[in-house]
DNA sequence: CCCGGGGCAGAAAGCGCTTACTATGGGAGA
DNA sequence: TCTCCCATAGTAAGCGCTTTCTGCCCCGGG
């Protein structure tokens, strides 16, 4: 039925043993035989058999991406930098975890099983003790496995050692720059609509903005920092929800702080239901700098993270064609984006 | 090294036979042996070859999904309104064509190599000849292997006969709407920024915003038509650029539609930087209602694609989970949403 | 003129699984 | 009590490729 090795090996007249080096490309075959097969791999349409390959060859040229969600721009944009690095030669297979480390558990198995040359795990991860164990005893099976690991906005330290790579985000750097930022400006009280609780992103972008706060003397003791502070998920929702919870504990904050765009979105419109101006009587600010956030109203002030090019990279460390450092992680660095949407507060 | 299912089998003091009929579980076996196995299964820790059971089984548990770019959200929410569909059985390989048809025949032909499962092609097809064939013999040689490919966003004429299924919008209905829309409010020199030229997605939009036209006498000729009409990729920018295009050919239009969301919010940028309020000159309208349109300033009046339901129903067509009607085709209605974009014009 | 070696190609042994096809053992019907 | 048959389990033949090990042939050096 289908064209085999075998067939396109009978009509070059030659074994099969040297079609496969002439489509692998990694045995030296004689430029006539060369010819010969490649007019009978063109005449037959042969299509080699993956999984048969994969299967002989102990590897397959599968690369899973796993993402919370991909219809989420800020996994989109990671998900879509990963697989063009890829090119044609790899396939990116896109798993959704939702965040739940359950699923990220369960994908891993997936892509053990189909022996993928490479994962790359974005987002940030899940900080209880059960978790790190299981995902580090999935990850080394996945290393020994000869798949390589790379970790992409989540730090090192959440994977065993060795055999991992790390693309980190400056969350805590970023974090602190935009409170700085809003400090600078003459902002005292600042809220804050945090990511979910247990997560290695919104502890670091929440501890950058609380070590903004202590070095100007903000901080004010934990119950303070808890009374201007809500947790919820990364979802505009969560920062309408938040923005309405904060202005009721402290109506007299003049900046709320988002832990992402959306969320920063979700505060801006809760804040413009309530008549509140921004940023005339309250600041708001974002992180990441997805690309709607130039094109909301008031446009945000945010924290650009290279996405891209972060993702590029993982991809290429991924797939071997770049050199990591000696103890395999990379930091790149959150950058200030200041926009309209926050400015001095009323005097 | 690995386990295989032969370790399993003897721990389980059964036929490598048995083990594989109690993982597949389509063959009766007693209820003590399939407990034996699954107990050694989870002693062993044992992970199935995905490669060699594909090999052996002739398929693969791979779904592939053709995106232009998955970082764009309106290909994001369905490759994971896709993805999400296939649950934990299914991987799904995601491929960035960048509308490029020479990438979709690649892609196809990997796929094919892969021995997937289903292939969903989402988004437009490009209306040549040439490549219209192209495609059309790689989609059968794809079906002839067992693979189900399902057409999403994409008319079903854009492929060969039976055996594949298309899930279409409702793209010129939609244009219809909207311009209709826009004549009710009084507009009678309206705009188009129309997507690239040969896709089927901005031909059908397009006939609908005519089709408007036509139907109450606003036409004029093609020249008219065409001085109305500008042509450009899918982006912001092109909006950008397309409505100073426009307003310099025609200072005395009343609206612009764009071919998508991203490009209203470009012409919207555009307007704004010329002074020109929107919608108080000038409306703008969008397409596929994307998150971030209700976000935008003003928020956009746009036609709303249910990209998720459609999304999943194409996934599973594509796993043979939802039987598809005689033709094989379903249509997903386009529906008019109205918002702050759009204005009766001045008197 | 003979021998050694390098450059290519072939033979064949798997890779780990699926799935006909083939046993086997008892219970049901005669 | 003897068949017959169903429910299970086992046997073994691949699936289509990669790769190690061999072998052949021809060239250059001695």
């Amino acid at each position: 039925m289908a064209v085999t090795l075998a067939d396109v090996a009978a009509r070059a007249r030659v074994s099969a043993a040297t079609v496969s080096r002439v489509l692998s490309g990694n045995y030296p075959v004689a430029e006539a035989t060369r010819a010969r097969v490649l007019a009978a791999v063109d005449e037959l349409d042969y299509v080699i058999n993956g999984p048969a390959s994969a299967l002989a060859a102990a590897t397959s040229d599968l690369v899973g991406v796993l993402v919370n969600d991909v219809a989420d721009p800020f996994f989109g944009i990671m998900a879509s930098a990963v697989q063009s690095e890829l090119g044609s030669e790899k396939l990116a297979v896109v798993c959704n975890t939702g965040g739940s480390p359950e699923r990220e558990l369960t994908y891993l198995t997936l892509l053990l099983r189909q022996r993928a040359a490479a994962v790359v795990i974005t987002g940030s991860a899940v900080e209880t003790p059960e978790y790190a164990a299981a995902s580090a005893a999935k990850v080394g099976r996945l290393a020994a496995n000869g798949t390589q690991v790379v970790l992409l906005g989540r730090p090192a330290s959440a994977a065993p050692e060795g055999s991992v790579f790390a693309v980190e985000f400056g969350n805590r750097e970023g974090g602190r720059r935009l409170t700085e930022h809003l400090i600078s400006l003459g902002h005292r009280r600042i809220g804050y609509v945090a990511g979910p609780a247990d997560r290695t992103t919104t502890r670091h972008r929440l501890e950058g903005h609380r070590a903004a706060l202590a070095a100007h003397g903000l901080g004010g003791d934990a119950g303070e920092l808890g009374r201007l502070t809500v947790h919820g998920p990364y979802t505009r929702k969560s920062g309408y929800d938040g923005a309405l919870e904060l202005l009721d504990r402290e109506p007299g904050l003049t900046a709320v702080v988002g832990s992402n765009d959306a969320v920063a979105l979700g505060i801006c419109a809760a804040l413009r239901e309530k008549g509140v101006d921004v940023p005339g009587e309250v600041s708001v600010a974002g992180f990441d700098d997805l690309p709607f956030s130039a094109d909301a109203t008031p446009a945000l002030t945010t924290v650009r993270l290279p996405l891209q090019e972060a993702a590029a990279r993982a991809a290429r460390l991924a797939l071997g064609r770049e050199e990591s450092p000696a103890d395999g992680r990379y930091m790149v660095p959150a950058e200030l984006v200041t926009r309209a949407s926050t400015a001095a507060p009323r005097a």
